[in-house]
RNA sequence: GGAGGAGUGGCCGAGUGGUCGAAGGCGCUUGACUCGAAAUCAAGUGUGCUCGUUUGAGCACCGGGGGUUCGAAUCCCUCCUCCUCCGCCA
């Protein structure tokens, strides 16, 4: 434990922020990752599974530092030895003795000597914490091997795309030709990937918030919880954003933007024991987001599909290993019962190895059919992270003989409510410019049809 | 933002330089008693790591980091967090 990870002193720009925030350790433990046991014992297994995410990690330096990291443990305990077993036999000494000062200059060196080694061990474990914390976690068996996207596999279809008897436009038309859209003033008064809604659409961001909010609490037994919208390093740390994706983050004096509500619900249990019964534990939880989308330069720059400021209804589960893929079926399950309900086309198709978020073990997208595009697009992304985000926010469960162990989270979007906006007007376009508004939603929006145009 | 107080094991709470991984209590586990339960009695009950085939042995951990010392939960510095009072504010 008190051996944990300077990580930040090896990085000139973490240590800035290390004095600028005042911190000085992200995380209040060791754990990283990996389990260092199960990387230590499966060595070659671990090297191959990373292969398959075609990530580049230098295995070689790690074998180095996990042989280096022992034989200093054992040297520096030896030399701690040593000295306890001399300070016993200085306590009985006449302190006003010549034997008493030179045993204790014996023991000035002996102590000069079991701290340089203990240095020594922190050093290279330092060293190895900071290489574990940018391996990705393991990727799950069931998962389809392959480099890209093409490579996912498609799990089920579900709707139809509908069949329109007139060019669809595409969402940004539609909303603009409604007068509840304004791109062009959102880049005026902020910046690109920006948007103002306004009048019904405004209206509709938040019942379908509060659309999937009643049906995930009400229907499929989630508890609702609303975060800060701000968290520290460490929570970014314990769900695998930091120290890796930092410049995908919006961050404010020593406080981030939360990218997803994922980050404050599930470091909400951080550093807690949960009691075996009460798994496995389900929150919803609604949160504006935020990212950078660092890297994404000239993609999908039109319209409401990739902002940096979009809002989410996400759900995330505390569960036992030994059902959290159990548990993630009926998560997806959970986010799809919002399109069908929403009546939207939409496919489930499962990451392949390559295409796979850093931090998950397997994961489950949500796309929804965009007319105007002639595709599917993610609109949920749906994960099971293993105990990856568990060890590093240490998050554990006790059953009632056993040992603490740490427990498996999950969590998915149900539903990204920009891209559900999105796919509403695009799918439920009428030829004339009007919007009809899907059925689940009309006594909510106190009407089943937008005409435009509307507002100035 | 200003002033003061506090951070100890699953929880509460003692402990101001070595005899403290840490009293005591609660909780929990096991055993005794009981037809059973409660109550009572007895024993046990932290985490991580290293070595060892096993029994086991060792090292570290009293909010984080650093320092003084032969030796730190205990002394010093620093940071963080929480609480109380004042100020400001949706």
């Amino acid at each position: 434990m008190r051996e944990w990870w300077n990580w930040q002193t090896r990085k000139t720009k973490d240590l800035v922020a290390a004095r600028l925030w005042g911190f000085e350790s992200p995380l209040s433990h060791t754990h990283t990752m990996l389990d260092l046991h199960y990387l230590t014992e499966h060595f070659d297994e671990v090297r191959q599974r990373t292969a398959l995410r075609h990530v580049e990690i230098d295995f070689e330096e790690l074998a180095v530092l996990l042989e280096t990291r022992r034989n200093l443990i054992f040297q520096a305990e030896a030399a701690r030895f040593e000295q306890r077993q001399d300070q016993e036999r200085i306590k009985a000494i006449d302190k006003s003795s010549p034997e008493f000062l030179e045993l204790r200059n014996q023991l000035r060196e002996l102590s000069t000597r079991a701290k340089l080694l203990d240095d020594q061990r922190k050093e290279v474990v330092d060293t190895l914490q900071q290489r574990l914390l940018y391996i990705p976690n393991l990727v799950h068996q069931s998962v389809p091997q392959g480099r890209d996207s093409s490579d996912n596999a498609v799990i089920r279809v579900w709707g139809a795309p509908r069949q329109f008897d007139f060019p669809p436009r595409d969402h940004v038309d539609v909303g603009e030709l409604l007068g509840l859209l304004d791109m062009d003033r959102a880049g005026k008064v902020t910046g690109a990937r920006f948007a103002f809604l306004k009048g019904a659409l405004a209206r509709l961001s938040h019942v379908l918030v509060d659309f999937m909010l009643e049906l995930h609490t009400k229907q499929h037994g989630y508890l609702e919880i609303l975060p800060p919208f701000l968290v520290n390093e460490a929570s970014m740390m314990g769900t695998g954003q930091l120290p890796k994706f930092r410049e995908d983050s919006f961050q404010v004096d020593s406080y981030f933007l939360v990218p997803t509500a994922e980050v404050p619900v599930t470091n909400y249990h951080r550093d807690e024991i949960l009691d075996e019964e009460r798994l496995p534990i389900k929150y919803v939880a609604y949160s504006p987001c935020f990212r950078k989308e660092a890297g994404s330069y000239g993609i999908d720059t039109r319209g409401l599909i990739r902002q940096h400021q979009f809002e989410k209804v996400e759900l995330v589960k505390f569960s036992h290993p030994d059902t959290s893929y159990q548990e993630l079926e009926s998560l997806v399950a959970d986010a799809e019962r919002v399109l069908q309900l929403l009546g939207l086309p939409y496919r489930v198709v499962s990451l392949c190895s390559g295409d796979l978020g850093f931090s998950a073990a397997k994961c489950y997208d949500l796309e929804v059919w965009i007319p105007s595009q002639n595709c599917y697009r993610e609109i949920s992304s749906c994960s099971n992270f293993e105990a990856f985000q568990a060890r590093r926010a240490n998050i554990r469960y006790r059953s009632p003989d056993g040992k603490p162990q740490h427990l498996h989270t999950l969590n998915g979007s149900g539903l990204a409510i920009g891209r559900t906006i999105v796919a509403i007007l695009e799918n439920y376009q009428n030829a004339d410019g009007s919007l009809t508004i899907p059925t689940a939603l009309v006594d909510r929006m106190k009407t089943d049809k937008l005409v435009g145009p509307q507002g100035a």
